[in-house]
DNA sequence: ATATTCATTGGTAGCGCTACCTTTTGCGTT
DNA sequence: AACGCAAAAGGTAGCGCTACCAATGAATAT
């Protein structure tokens, strides 16, 4: 006679809770679908439902849940970047730069540290393609085979950046470091500087860089370059002691170049207390043209690299792709400039 | 007669093409309940699954999903960052330890930078929201009405660092900056200096520091605390220029304490420019005590923020709250120290 | 008047994973 | 031999959103 017990209208049995478009929906008196259009694509919407829908937004508090939105899409608008530190200043700009330029795209940003010892990048970069990110940004260029292989299999776009190779994964934006190491020789001898030596971090860049002003310097048939080459990360520390040591074998050293303005000024620093005039008898030059290097006293001469324009570039890169648009020029030089300044 | 024609084994239209936690289970003959269980908990299944689903991984080169996997659990193993910028170098060790912590205990980080304008706040938050992390990391405390409701909305762990407050969202680990105004000030005066002054940021708790400094400086009998405002964030520039401005109207300074060692830099970097020579006649405290500050020369006095420790606090927080364990101690104070060095 | 287009809205079916529950298996107890 | 019980394995049903396709009606073309 009764009815059959209606069911317990049991309350989803899992569910943050939290408010859902379906909830936005309901309220606006529309289909999901077409809540999620006014949102996304509002365009597509009349607008008076896209009214409704704003409406309802306002009043529950809504947020989208990108999780479950980049998993029906495929899309995570997420990236990621991976550098060997975030610590190091060179990068800094960079990835402040790539941030920004992703943001404004409706992207995010997730940090990846790698250290400067290539075993943990392997595990890292598992973690990061687990995300499914819409691009990857790399700092530097990829050498681990099995690195290289992960990435190509995972069919993310990859940026790799600051350095340039014949045989970039996908997309690079960079610069010649063995260009800067020749470029600066050149500097030097110009200015009337014959006894060249070089502290360099020992980092895959930095040792280019000095291979090069090595190469270039004996070309010019200057005397061999003594090199003193210290750990990366560098620190003003590193340059004051390298200097010291350099100076202990080398007295007559007249140009420094130095693989990071940090390092420079570590030598400057050291050279004031040791007495040795900069630029009178010792030349400086750094590297990054950092935001202190134009107002050290002197003023330090310095490679500038524009790193913000590399994150901007890298975040083009990876936003046209995640949009489909094809990149038709893959590779770009942002080259460097040696900036004139007090220190030489 | 004949069988029903067989359904056209369509592939999934959708689905990306790579290996999914399926075709893993597939392969390893189990169900693909049991291959995530193998995965995320071998302990509840037996030796010889665990190795089979370790072999189908391998040969599969199969990356789990976190976006989907993160959908089902409600755990993004995701935790966002929000600091004014990564530029400025203070925040940088915790956002590095921050980091490493997090990854240590399989969490990815997200970058939010929110430049030193509180406007686009409330716009960042929202983006970080919506990627549901399970917790968020404030560099500051969060001020904005509509952010604090925001993020109480959304139920998400936060930790605001590097201050003190007594209405905390939910966890903290700072400091007071009130307590290091006042204990420069002591720090100064017990070196015999009573001309003081300060050059300072325009961040909220550079001002902060700055009313404690100048209270102190006053309830001790000094004169009046002349105080150069700079913006944030703070660079060598600044700290030369507003010395230069300093000493224009108060010459008779004989300590100056500034926000940032980046600051101090610039003004030690003046003082030698402008033949006032420091610590003699003039005493320098920085603040952060960054790596560079003890190779400074004069090496810089300065106040100690174990940065990192913050940001490791920070992340053992929200590990806790996001494996259930229950916080008990939700407000940490790490304290500061005055590195005495040679400057002043 | 009919066919054809387009703009707008809605329905269905997953995306790849895990929470929750049920079933099966292996083993010791009485 | 029947039972109990824990461990191991599997089934089901979503998580909250969007891709794809279908339906509707209005506007235009023939």
């Amino acid at each position: 006679m009764s009815e059959e017990a209606v069911p317990p209208a049991r309350r989803s049995r899992r569910g943050s809770g939290a408010v859902t478009l379906h909830d936005v929906a309901r309220i606006a008196g529309v289909a999901p679908i077409t809540a999620s259009r006014a949102l996304n694509t509002p365009g597509q919407v009349s607008v008076e439902l896209v009214r409704r829908v704003t409406e309802a937004v306002a009043s529950t508090g809504y947020v989208p849940n990108r999780v479950a939105g980049g998993l029906a899409s495929a899309r995570s608008r997420l990236v990621a970047a991976l550098v060997p530190t975030i610590s190091g200043p060179v990068f800094l700009g960079t990835v402040r730069a790539l941030n920004e330029a992703l943001v404004a795209h409706g992207y995010q940003l997730m940090l990846g540290q790698s250290g400067y010892a290539d075993s943990r990048e392997d595990d890292l970069l598992d973690a990061l393609i687990s995300r499914r990110p819409d691009g990857i940004v790399l700092t530097g260029i990829m050498h681990s085979p099995l690195g290289r292989q992960r990435l190509l299999a995972s069919g993310i776009p990859v940026v790799e950046t600051w350095d340039l190779t014949p045989t970039p994964i996908d997309m690079l934006v960079g610069f010649s470091h063995v260009d800067v190491g020749r470029a600066v020789v050149d500097f030097l001898y110009a200015k009337g500087r014959r006894r060249l030596a070089m502290i360099a971090g020992d980092d895959e860049r930095s040792k280019r860089r000095q291979q090069a002003f090595h190469a270039a310097a004996q070309a010019a048939g200057l005397p061999a370059v003594p090199v003193i080459t210290v750990p990366a990360p560098t620190t003003l520390k590193s340059g004051r002691t390298a200097l010291a040591e350099l100076l202990q074998t080398s007295p007559d050293v007249d140009a420094v170049f130095c693989s990071s303005d940090l390092l420079a000024l570590g030598v400057m620093t050291e050279a004031q207390v040791l007495g040795v005039s900069v630029p009178g008898r010792m030349a400086v030059v750094g590297f990054g043209d950092l935001e202190f290097a134009a107002d050290l006293h002197p003023a330090l001469t310095t490679v500038r690299i524009d790193g913000m324009a590399i994150g901007r570039q890298a975040a083009q890169f990876i936003v046209d792709r995640a949009e489909g648009r094809e990149v038709a020029q893959r590779v770009i030089d942002v080259g460097f400039s040696i900036v004139d300044r007090d220190s030489t």
